[in-house]
DNA sequence: TATGAATGAGCGTTCATTCAT
DNA sequence: AATGAATGAACGCTCATTCAT
């Protein structure tokens, strides 16, 4: 039922209708309600649901071998992703929801991406967790508000990405010289 | 009226009633009628409204002794305003708009700041409008939409800012050169 | 004024809004309200004076030669107007209204045109005004909702017609005699 | 429901408003627009149920043992009940409807009703269906429109009638022959 | 005096929410 | 427990009417 409830927010945006969402997942109106209070509260678990699944994914690229990979890859994937669901999007933005019991800890899950590059020296260390949150939600937000095509994707994300590399001798060494 | 009706979409988003904008004009919502034929309509002309604004800043900047600062302080500028307005935003998201004949080429005026600082080399030369407005727009959007301070938009926007900039020697000239 | 609004009122029917009729009128809206205070009172207004040129065209009538075809010929001008005047149904519809002073009379009117065709033998002796304006109310209302074309507008003319008509010996005495 | 609709239709025209006709009903809006998708689609609706009973009735009359009362009795009961019923001369005069599948036939009915008339000589061979319904359209219209009471009804109608039968030897015959 | 901008009640319609079944 | 018919507040929009100019 969330899963439907995905779908049709994804498809027909924060306007979709419990009708809607209720014929999608086969079910009455009625049975919605029964699992959730409101349109609101049925929204809010969307949320939280995706974001237990982006927290997964951040588990799981927490011990690969390349860190610096591991981290752009996560970024790539979750911005990529929102240019489909318009949900996910909130779901970075609703930073404030972490602070609820049972949430899943995917700022967690991310810091751990982020320290693991930085010691392996892919990125900055003066970035923090807020701004990389940041960065995260923007792109997720303009991605699909604007329908990023891949190649557009791929170049924002690549200023972005520089941005977060370490500069000078680091990423150019034989470059700047002495 | 258009500047009450900013305020109103800025505080509570497109779902904004127009009994609630009349309100806040203090006027009937007859009266907006009047001169908008829709709420569509309404919506189109503060956007616009808000593009001939921008495109007069970044008008303003074009011959600005700095070409690199004029750029990095337009961004901020526009970042910083979309914090507390909701509409702006589509403005930088609806490019499609500026076909329509009346439209600040907002697009133009911004376009000249960038090559203008690239020239000037404070801009990596590969970067297209098309990923700067993309940048644009990702910023606006999570600044808004995640209500920004001060502190985290100076260190998000340097990390873009970073990513726009030449690297190496280029970059750090006095640093590495002779 | 009256004549634009009759106009308006004719093509649009009633829900024609007084905007509109102003507009075609040639003037505001204010001057419109200054000489009738509702909407309603204008249209009461169209309505007299169409009664009053009813009553004109029937006082003109009165003195033909012949008494019967004047009276059908009455009868029929005035259905066949109804056609394409949405406004003049109302006419004979509202009867209540010749109470108030002012109105023209155009129950006299027509009433003298049937009282000389029946004394011609035109019409039968023991048809009385309320049937009669019954039926030209019934096939004005008819003739406009329906739109009868011309074809359409004799026949059944033609059948309320020999309604009317004194019937037997008197009507079609050689056929029936020796 | 559409008793309901059909009673404020009658009582107040098409103006009424969907909230008058839902009290009426002692239902909410939103209960009707579940039964019916606008307020047009009800207002056919009930047109459509006007026209089956009016189909309905003429069935049931189609084999009375005198024709030629059958039709008037007919005639008379539609005029009748249309004084009451400001709906049911739209049935009449929407004689288009007819085409759609599922509507009752009821021009099928009246044409049954007309032809048993005048093969039993009780209505003249020259009256068409085209001008027949014009009469009862035009007759139900006005009776509705101006409220007419029973002896106008009846003295308009004989008006009608007469027009409608034969004349001459055939109606009065013992009296012409002598 | 004439104007038309402004008003706001009211309309048709939608949809989150409730509750009898 | 599950359903979906019923509800009615709220929405975008229109237009008769008013009144400052």
């Amino acid at each position: 039922m969330l899963e439907a409830a995905e779908v049709v927010l994804a498809r027909d945006g924060l306007d979709a209708s419990m009708r809607e969402i209720a014929e999608v997942a086969g079910v009455g109106v009625g049975t919605i309600y029964r699992q959730f209070p409101t349109k609101e509260a049925l929204y809010q678990a969307i949320v939280v649901d995706r974001m237990r699944r982006l927290a997964d994914r951040a588990g799981e690229l927490a011990s690969a071998a390349d860190p610096g990979a591991a981290f752009f890859a996560y970024f790539t994937t979750i911005v990529e992703d929102s240019t489909v669901k318009k949900v996910l999007v909130d779901a970075l933005a609703t930073a404030g929801i972490d602070a609820k019991a049972g949430t899943p800890d995917i700022k967690g899950a991310i810091e751990a991406l982020l320290v693991r590059a930085q010691e392996a020296g892919a990125i900055r260390a003066d970035v923090g967790m807020e701004e990389l949150l940041a960065l995260l939600s923007a792109t997720c937000l303009a991605a699909q508000h604007n329908n990023w095509d891949e190649g557009l994707r791929t170049r924002t994300l690549g200023v972005v990405f520089d941005g977060l590399r370490p500069s000078g001798p680091v990423r150019r060494t034989g470059a700047s010289g002495a």
